[in-house]
DNA sequence: TAAAAAATACGCAAATCTACGTAGCTGCTT
DNA sequence: AAGCAGCTACGTAGATTTGCGTATTTTTTA
């Protein structure tokens, strides 16, 4: 008999993670070998512990979430494979995962037997994109979803997080120590860049970027 | 022996309302008896399969969310137990559930311990609330979560959601057949009841209560 | 290292927003 | 019928935003 694969799993919500234990533990040839609320905790598992065959991570999480525990896992542990769970179908969370070497890429709403496809695949070195993967990234790119946070400067991200908070280019200058004139600069940039429109397409943009 | 509790589970994400099932089968005493995606899903397997002692909602689902599956069911089944579950921890649901009569009501980062006691609980016609329910509800409601939407005129939803869009009070003129002077004072009115600042604070109450 | 690109900063004028008021009209309640 | 709430409309004045330029500094790239 093989050994089986080791699994570590994160989920913020601990309802939703025992779930995935629970799921798991009925997978043969599946060992489920710690749990973990975000990206942090992961990391500590992996240096207590030592390192699981297969990682399965949720996007959304508190501290550090998916996409940045991604990046650190495929830094420090060379062969690791890694399968990013998410419930948002937006593009720039597949591309991000996917540029940075996700084995898999799954959404919540796919079924056992998928994930257990999933898994067992990435175990064996191949990769496993759902299908909503491809037509995703099929949808033309929009500035919002692909110019995305990395295109914007820190200055950029400071003023567009006030000006998203409701403050006037005199308050945020006040608070940055510029003009307010230059405020308004960076005001005007993020909305070319961002091609939205006016305070509201900020706003907009901020709150589903999570920012405010 | 006594009959088990008889448990019906709604929630759209199948691999979590998978994790549910898994859970709640190995509690003893309690048997899952259908699973539903939406709301409209647990109201048909009613009628199909006859009624569950506790349902356990998904406050966020499509077609159907948890609010509107529990009024229907309170209405339609005397007696009947239902659990509200939620990852968003914000008093306009609690609050929401609690006066529709929702016997408990837990968050998904509960542990499988709680999410049995009250299930029991329930069942046995006490309630049951996490303990941040309390919490949630004891902080002084702001007008921006009290006066909500019921608060506002159609005449001011229709601006709200158009400022939301980042509209211009000229073109939000035009589309609504009005003066936009006149779009002015429901915009001005629309801040000063919701008591936010300037339109970035409309952009992000429309936002959390979905408007756009 | 020089050229190019990006970030940062500021000016100006027109359009827009914001915060005050005022006021006629409609539909509903008392 | 009077009272009330909401919709509509307008005015003024100051603050702010927005669109269009320009310039300096920093970073990236060739």
């Amino acid at each position: 008999m093989e050994a089986k694969i080791k699994i570590m799993i994160a989920d913020d919500h601990q309802l939703v993670r025992k779930g995935f234990v629970a799921i798991l533990e009925q997978i043969p040839g599946v060992q489920v070998m710690a749990e973990a609320a975000n990206g942090r905790e992961v990391l500590d598992a992996f240096r207590r512990l030592g390192r699981a065959d297969v990682v399965l991570l949720d996007y959304e999480m508190p501290l550090m979430n998916g996409l940045e525990t991604l990046i650190q896992l495929k830094q420090e542990y060379f062969g690791i494979k890694v399968i990013v769970l998410t419930m948002l179908n937006e593009r720039s969370i597949i591309q991000g995962a996917l540029e940075q070497g996700a084995d898999g890429f799954l959404f919540k709403n796919t079924s056992v037997e998928e994930l257990s496809t999933a898994i067992s695949k990435v175990y064996k070195g191949e990769k496993y994109y759902a299908g909503e993967v491809a037509l995703s990234l099929a949808k033309a790119p929009t500035a919002s979803n692909d110019a995305s946070l990395t295109s914007l400067s820190e200055r950029e991200l400071d003023v567009l997080k006030l000006v998203a908070q409701g403050f006037s280019s005199t308050e945020i200058g006040a608070q940055l120590f510029i003009s307010p004139r230059t405020v308004d600069t960076h005001r005007n940039n993020l909305i070319q860049k961002l091609e939205v429109k006016g305070i509201a397409g900020l706003v907009q943009f901020a709150i589903r970027q999570k920012l405010i």
